[in-house]
RNA sequence: GGGCAAGUGGUGGAAUGGCAUACACGUUGGACUUAAAAUCCAAUGGCCGUAAGGCCGUGUGGGUUCGACUCCCACCUUGCCCACCA
């Protein structure tokens, strides 16, 4: 047989059939037994595989295989997280059934995937838009529900007016709905929350649990969920009995507080500017910050424009009236929505007090620049330094009086020592008709309550119009809203919410271990033994939400009782983009490259082998057409090699003693080689693993010419074999039955260990420098002593040469390397 | 503004204190062929030199060291994440 792309395309079809009706990739729970759960984040099935996943899963892949050969019990699942809003666009586009859509990509998906030949264990395969997935979705919620952690309350949400729908932030583009481009509006509405704050500290605390995590993907995570410390301070109202409490971090600088500023929307202000003179202008001013977009405000661009409000505030800590504005720069989402500002050591309040004339007053000293004055300062003063102008704590420093003023202020009821998170609760209801039924019933007599969990699954009707416009479709369908009251039996409607798709992909690792249980939302004993995630891979993208909702229902779990660890992902790998021409590959810039295409032309085999070997894992993959051409190129010559050398009938032992110098230098690379790829595929150095292979091969090209023992090549041959298998299993599947091997499939052969006295070399290289630079090289016993090595080093002409007159201040050897002289 | 990565030939990359550029792509030359493809062989960082050989060279500038792509300090550039966060 040759390797032509017909045959190749044979060849990868057979092995994929075999391994699907051997079920060779099927695993159950085996107590005793060592286990490794690895897993790939799972795909939205939009269509076709694209070459993110190719990357992501083929690195998973490898690993499981790897593992496998082992002797590992692995756990390799695939599934889809098939709910959410493509397959709502696509029913409003094209007028077709979004359950119809969703698993027609999954078909197609699957297809793709078992292409590529991923050792994934079928019988486990889920599809989170499955009523036997969602029920435990809706079950989970009433649990959190019971607790408090699944609540409903109003607050004002993105809405587009065209869509009737809420948004997400990120469907916010430039203060218009992404779809429609209609303006964007606040709007207040009733929506459901779980309450993750509940878990922040936990969150933030088992971070550092995660020693086996990126660091970035730690950082990322505690700077979302934002932990810091401070002072509520409490500055009264001149002439009114009204507070307004305002959250800091450096209560060191509360004696150079010059002004207050609320947010626009801040609750207080209504009251406050109330017939004042210039209440029309502070209305006007109020409209036209609403006006701008959230997403400007927040980062910064617009304004930093403020109004006055004809109103004062005391400062608790000396009793002055300071003026009170209203300014875009303080937002209602962060602390309280008031400031205090301190103009000389906030750059912020700097520029707004400059813009507008307010006073200034210096109370923390620049060590660097004691004299400065608010005339010469040309800059906040953010830094450490002494108090100045502060009452009884000036003098001291900074960082200090940060803690001492607070807890005096506390003791003096000025305000209390509070810690403040930037993390919110997780908004998770969404006006949308694809996604899991939130399971609540409304009745006018009894109120709120949910469904009872022997009614579930709450189903999604069929057959429903979706058009887009008019709100949810959910809200259409009488058939589903219209229902009983559980309570009093008297009509009542379903909730025609549906949950965010985040809520689907929170726990699905759970349910891969017990997929078929329809009693429990997974089966305990099967999570106690399949879990922790051994090795998670997915991209950075996921960074923060996925990974965080992931982290908290794991500890919800736990609470409930149903596992005992309280972290899901032992090992966190996050793959680099795919790129094409320098720019992410994606099908809105058009410069995606179809994996099928390349598997028509080179077979899945080289496009594993050429995506693992263009880049480290974690590192962006710039995709070039010619490496694949390499890769083809270099199983061509693997599958030659083997197929003209490998000699199925001899029998002859493999004896050393037979060994020629050539003999013993090929056995050498052969153990050096299964060392190298041995440690590489477990610190997942794919690329330096393929080319350790490429240099075997290349030495064994070599070695035809020179001599040839035909049990030594045999014994080659299936070495190499075996240690490629993971990387690319058809053809190594394909080549180890043509070799004889007798076992069902090279993922039941053992992997090979290497024998430290085959490493050993009679003689070694050592490198000559002077002074650091090098000036010859020699071949020396690996048994030479240092003196000997001295000798002949100095012996030699050309390093003479370097030494002329001078005389050799310092000898350096290192064992086996080489030696430094120094002149 | 804060955080985290990264910067090495024409290209992807290797080397984590000890021969810089492994392995591969590309390019050039050669073999085979009527020819092409495929395959095989050889060369391939820059400068000087007929050559032997020498000098320079891992973003920039310093430092530590017998020795630095690697460690330390400062800076520049690029990418990603966060951010009027009080």
């Amino acid at each position: 047989m040759s390797y032509t792309t017909e045959e190749i395309k044979k060849i990868e079809a057979k092995w994929q059939k075999i391994w699907q009706d051997r079920e060779t990739f099927k695993v159950d729970m085996q107590e005793g037994r060592k286990k490794y759960y690895v897993l790939e984040m799972f795909p939205y099935p939009s269509g076709k595989i694209h070459m993110g996943h190719v990357r992501n899963y083929t690195i998973a892949d490898v690993i499981a295989r790897f593992k496998i050969v082992q002797g590992f019990n692995v756990l390799h699942p695939m599934g889809y997280d098939a709910f959410g809003q493509p397959a709502e666009n696509a029913a409003i586009k094209n007028d077709v059934d979004p359950a119809q859509w969703t698993y027609s990509c999954i078909d197609q998906m699957r297809g793709g995937l078992k292409r590529m030949g991923f050792s994934y264990d079928w019988n486990r395969e889920l599809a989170t838009c499955d009523p036997r997935y969602y029920r435990w979705n809706q079950w989970i919620f009433l649990k959190m529900a019971e607790r408090g952690l699944a609540y409903k309350k109003a607050s004002p949400v993105n809405w587009c007016p065209g869509c009737e729908t809420t948004l997400a932030n990120e469907e916010v583009i430039q203060g218009e709905c992404w779809r429609c481009k209609t303006e964007v509006v606040q709007k207040d509405l009733e929506q459901w929350y779980l309450k993750i704050t509940q878990y922040n500290e936990k969150l933030l605390g088992d971070l550092k649990k995660l020693e086996y995590w990126p660091d970035r993907v730690i950082a990322m995570q505690e700077n979302w969920i934002g932990k810091s410390y401070g002072v509520n301070i409490h500055f009264r109202l001149k002439g009114k009995g009204d507070v307004i409490t305002v959250f800091t971090t450096r209560p060191d600088t509360i004696f150079g507080v010059t002004y207050v500023v609320l947010a626009p929307e801040h609750p207080l202000v209504e009251g406050l500017t109330n017939g004042v003179d210039n209440e029309d202008d502070i209305k006007k001013f109020i409209a036209e910050v609403a006006k701008t977009g959230k997403s400007a405000r927040q980062t910064g661009e617009a304004g930093k424009g403020g109004i006055f409000t004809g109103q004062y505030a005391v400062n608790p800590v000396n009793g002055e009236a300071i003026e009170i504005w209203i300014a875009d720069y303080c937002l209602m989402e962060y602390g309280t929505g008031a400031i205090m500002s301190v103009p000389t050591h906030d750059q912020r309040d700097f520029l707004f007090a400059k813009k507008y004339n307010l006073p200034m007053r210096i109370v923390i000293s620049d060590p660097q620049a004691p004299d400065q004055t608010i005339e010469t300062m040309s800059c906040a003063y953010e830094e450490e330094g002494v108090l100045v102008n502060s009452g009884k704590f000036d003098g001291m420093n900074s960082d200090a009086a940060v803690c001492e003023i607070g807890k005096w202020m506390e003791k003096e009821k000025m305000g209390e020592m509070t810690v403040h998170w930037r993390l919110r609760d997780w908004l998770i209801s969404r006006q949308r008709y694809w996604g899991t039924p939130i399971p609540f019933i409304y009745c006018g007599k009894c109120g709120m309550m949910p469904v009872a969990e022997e009614q579930l699954p709450v189903e999604l009707p069929e057959n429903i119009t979706i058009t887009g416009e008019g709100g949810s479709p959910l809200n259409h369908c009488a058939e589903f809203v219209d229902t009983a009251c559980p309570k009093c039996g008297g009509g009542a409607r379903r909730e025609t919410d549906t949950m965010a798709t985040f809520f689907d992909s929170a726990w699905y690792y759970l349910r891969y271990c017990s997929p078929k249980n329809e009693t429990q939302v997974f089966g305990p004993k099967e999570a106690a033994y399949w879990m922790t995630v051994d090795q998670y891979i997915g991209g950075i993208e996921h960074a923060i939400l996925h990974l965080l909702y992931s982290r908290f229902f794991t500890k919800f779990f736990k609470d409930l009782g149903l596992i005992d660890f309280d972290e899901p992902f032992h090992r966190l790998l996050t793959q680099g983009m795919v790129l094409k021409d320098g720019e992410v590959m994606s099908k809105s810039k058009g410069n995606t490259v179809d994996p099928d295409s390349i598997i028509e032309k080179y077979g899945a085999d080289s496009l594993r082998l050429c995506i693992l070997f263009a880049a480290p894992p974690e590192d962006q993959l710039e995709w070039s057409n010619g490496a694949v051409d390499g890769a083809w190129k270099f199983l061509n010559r693997v599958y030659h090699y083997i197929e003209g050398r490998y000699d199925k009938d001899f029998s002859g032992e493999l004896s050393e003693n037979d060994f020629d110098c050539e003999d013993k230098e090929l056995n050498r690379q052969i153990h050096a080689t299964v060392k190298k790829v041995t440690e590489d595929f477990s610190h997942y150095k794919f690329n330096t693993a393929i080319s350790s292979l490429m240099i075997l091969l290349n030495h064994a090209d070599k070695y035809k010419q020179a001599s040839q023992k035909q049990a030594l090549i045999n014994k080659l041959c299936r070495t190499f074999i075996i240690l490629l298998a993971p990387i690319a299993p058809h053809i190594c599947e394909e080549l180890w039955q043509e070799i004889g091997g007798q076992e069902e499939s090279v993922i039941d052969v053992a992997w090979p260990e290497h024998d430290e006295n085959a490493l050993k070399q009679d003689t070694v290289q050592i490198i000559a420098q002077v002074n650091g630079k090098l000036r010859g090289k020699f071949n020396i016993s690996a048994k030479s002593s240092e003196e000997e090595i001295r000798r002949i080093v100095l012996a030699d002409a050309k390093v003479q040469e370097f030494l002329k007159s001078k005389s050799v201040k310092k000898f350096i050897y290192v064992p086996g390397k080489l030696v430094n002289l120094v002149v």
